[in-house]
DNA sequence: GATGAATGAGATTTCATTCAT
DNA sequence: TATGAATGAAATCTCATTCAT
């Protein structure tokens, strides 16, 4: 209701709004704190602080809190999607195309960290509406892909279908940087490469 | 006797409180309530109406709410550790070993879904004491103990950190039962248990 | 949604709900002050203030603002119609029914000065539910069925249909009231009996 | 030329500002606005929508809403005062002059209805200054003098006061629409005539 | 002059906590 | 000891008004 202050391409719905200079601030001082806190651990008041705008100023941009947090969660999911397959071969050499993505999650994990910890949130859960919730589907479908052309290649082992073991790796990389950020643990660079060597032989391996 | 319920015991701070019927009604309330929304998304009047209870009652038992979720956490991570540690032999054969730990994982995380995913929870790390989260530490050392034991014995292949192998598994296996929650995998017995064999030969296999 | 505060008998919805002490004085309060600033220009906490109340307390009574405008509406709608029809002989003779009725709606708008102007607020029909709406016929029935036998009967003209004829009292009585209140007019009780003399003949006179 | 709309004419204050179309626009959907829910129920930036106008140049035209509200209720009330004084022959024969008087008020009640309601309501009676108030009076003198004259000349009985003689009428004439309005009644050519008949056998008869 | 994005004071509503019973 | 009605601080959201363009 009212006026939408921004409208968007013809395109499907939920699109990536226009990005102004303080759409863009109220998105990333949300991502950091809800990142910090959850979402229900953040109050919208202090959202506008954060991005240097009035309170009022969130609400022409977003119609309440809950369609922020779908906005910022598609926008995100469609940003580490665009990181992961963006001029990726998936004809390549699967070992090098197995290092080649696990070096991508690295670097959106070391580079938006925030956005890498938001996307993982538990708590946001309620407040997804069924079009954010299917953008999970359109980043995993060409990982699941991938992972079930190397079952074909024999490359992969086939003894676990392909939706789980690419559960195992996803759910074994977030929690090494999860565990870094809690401060339990410090990740040098040859852990990560060694825990690559790991997953990647989770996959490969069947004796 | 006046005694409040959190100073009886002599031993040390946060000790498992005498378990009064109101009390574990409380509990075992919040933990579904939390489990499902999150700390932050549940009332407190809501958890006492749950648990047949007047709202004042969880204030003689719990000091505030973040006490209240402190309590919850030191208990569940206490049934975790217990679960995974009794009557384990760590010396048994290994791969016996893996499977018997990999097969109470399991049990824990089908037998008692709301504590599962309460303790995988991230918005109420900004509620838990450092003590609280000391425990996490004593979980998790016995299990990093074993996997440097089975390094010793070249059994766990040694080109990766205990503290980063350990993350993996339990990243995996989280993943798994997080994924299945969130309805986009069904786990059948079958998944389980090659998904267990892709994480021994993680721990294993080095070509 | 949530526990409300009080149930009320098996009888129709929207029943008189139980008269706690706190439930009249928010009743009370409201009503004093919408009848002087409408419905809108009140804000909650004022109400609250006003019946020595807590703010959060008004929503333990009422579900929203718009509730509470509802419930006194009912309340005072059904007051009107106590006051109007209760031990009211409609066989009697006319003229002396007449007056009774007159003499009625004159201590209603005496006696309490605010549901009086508050019932013909205009701005509070956006808050009200069909439900709410539904009485004003209830209220006007009994008076319409009056205005017809006396038409049956010979004593009120014939050539205006009950329903106008009704209207115009109606709004000839309110207006008057109405016009004092706004200072514009001052009533002495022969003004009164005389303006009740002259509704009189505006139904009984045909020339 | 830099004159603010509101002080360029030289004669007394609040005068019909001059009327540009901008300004005319604004009125316009103003008064539709808050015929419809009320002026408190209506934000500025919904009027200039309606006006196709900028929120801003509101402001320009008029000092705040309220002053918007008191030139709308002026502009409005002198409007209903021509209609209802301009080119009417107070000498002229009785019975004539009243129907012409009610017809002019059908004709503005049925033209401009939401002006007609704007007038009735009861929520801007906060936002009215003085001066707009007065404005009353000089709607009202000029027919309460035709009610003494009628008086005077044994035309209407003169045992009710002229004020509350007009009062009556005009009460039982805005009743008539504002209950067509709320769709109890819906008034046929005949009733508004039948009504007429009524109103003038209240102000003659006194048998 | 005209605009409408931006603002923050203030409105509505929620909820952790208290306290009289 | 147990209760749940009551509270008010804080959360979400609205809107009259301003001001840079």
């Amino acid at each position: 209701m009212k006026t939408r202050a921004m409208t968007s391409t013809s395109n499907a719905s939920k699109q990536t709004a226009p990005a102004t200079p303080k759409r863009e601030a109220i998105l990333s001082a949300a991502l950091e704190a809800f990142a910090t806190r959850g979402v229900n651990g953040v109050a919208v008041p202090e959202i506008a602080e954060r991005a240097s705008v009035g309170t009022g100023t969130i609400y022409r941009y977003f119609e309440n809190k809950e369609a922020l947090v779908n906005a910022l969660y598609c926008e995100e999911k469609r940003a580490l999607r665009r990181r992961l397959t963006e001029h990726l071969d998936p004809e390549g050499e699967p070992r090098a195309l197995f290092d080649e993505f696990w070096n991508r999650l690295v670097r959106f994990a070391r580079e938006r960290p925030a956005a890498f910890r938001f996307l993982e949130l538990q708590d946001h859960l309620a407040y997804l509406d069924p079009e954010s919730l299917a953008l999970e589907h359109r980043v995993l479908s060409p990982i699941r892909a991938a992972c079930e052309a190397l079952q074909q290649r024999d490359v992969f082992r086939s003894d676990v279908r392909a939706e789980v073991l690419m559960t195992l790796i996803w759910g074994a990389f977030v929690q090494l940087f999860k565990t870094e950020r809690a401060g339990y643990l410090s990740l040098a660079e040859a852990d990560i490469n060694s825990a690559r060597d790991a997953c990647w032989h989770m996959c490969t391996s069947t004796r």
